[in-house]
DNA sequence: GATATATTGTTGACAAGGAAACAAAATGAC
DNA sequence: GTCATTTTGTTTCCTTGTCAACAATATATC
């Protein structure tokens, strides 16, 4: 295995691990509440008029699956759907107050996992990271430009958190 | 956001649109085999004696689900399963002909990735890529830390390719 | 304006994978 | 040796998400 493909696996199993740990914390804190969930109310949460569309781009899923998430959401009473007087088609969600109690906690959350990875960070500088995030944008443009010369549909599914 | 919050996302975001690309590729060269069920016929292919167990922990998936895989894949006649006289527990798996050439095939597409994504890599030193191993090894070994203090089970899906 | 095309959200059939319970065999403790 | 514990693979039930077809609305073309 070259140097390339070790990159990328040692990126692959980083961030498997991540979802691993961050899945079971997760699970703890916010009891019946599953990460695809919880993702989507962090993305209402921080996007105003969020619909369907926009949140299957974002989470690298279908709109179908969205259109069912957000029905169960809806139903749970953590968001709910408004419209706007100029257009009858587009649907879209903002944060009930339960919504938003549960956006609280994955906030913290949040704060506890870099908290618990601060030692990692520490051990680099400024500029390795700025380098890291400069190549993984570059490849990301890069792959950008291949999916459109394929025409490629962004609908699939993988790597949410 | 911060840069360590943006070195993990810009990761996700690259990881995401390499397995959506890779993907897509995949499902015309290799017409009819899942992305999982290949990546199951490469870990074959490249270690003497896998089974259920070490199948699972290296995808990330649960012992349940490469059961089913390794009997579908059986029944497709690409690997084929044998034991050992001194153990009537465990059962080995290996790769069949036809088994040998789907992985011939997917090692091909693999020498096709890689150089699709050359000029990304020539942007970068030696330096640079060894930096950036050494972070996600270090961050993994680290994350391993957390998950054994938790005790958790390396049995969750996600990222594979 | 009228009409074709594209976009948005929804649904039902289906498949993949997880969780948990299980049997069989191996390992460990004694 | 015996008995408890652990490991391995399997199965059943259930959830999640994809795919494809669809209706409703919006946009583009003429």
């Amino acid at each position: 295995m070259d140097k390339e493909e070790q990159v990328l696996m040692s990126f692959k199993n980083l961030l498997n691990k991540l979802i691993l740990l961050n899945k079971t914390k997760m699970e703890e804190s916010l009891k019946g509440y599953k990460p695809s969930e919880v993702h989507c109310i962090e993305y209402i949460g921080k996007h105003v008029d969020s619909n369907v569309t926009k949140l299957a781009e974002f989470s690298y899923m279908t709109r179908g699956a969205i259109s069912k998430m957000t029905k169960k959401l809806i139903k749970k009473g953590l968001i709910e759907s408004y419209q706007k007087p100029d257009n009858k088609k587009e649907i879209y969600f903002r944060l009930t107050e339960q919504g938003k109690i549960i956006y609280k906690i994955h906030e913290e959350l949040h704060k506890e996992f870099r908290e618990r990875d601060k030692a990692v960070f520490e051990q680099v500088t400024e500029e390795q990271l700025d380098m890291m995030i400069h190549f993984a944008e570059k490849y990301s443009r890069h792959l950008e430009a291949e999916i459109k010369k394929q025409g490629i549909k962004i609908n699939q599914n993988k790597f949410d958190e």
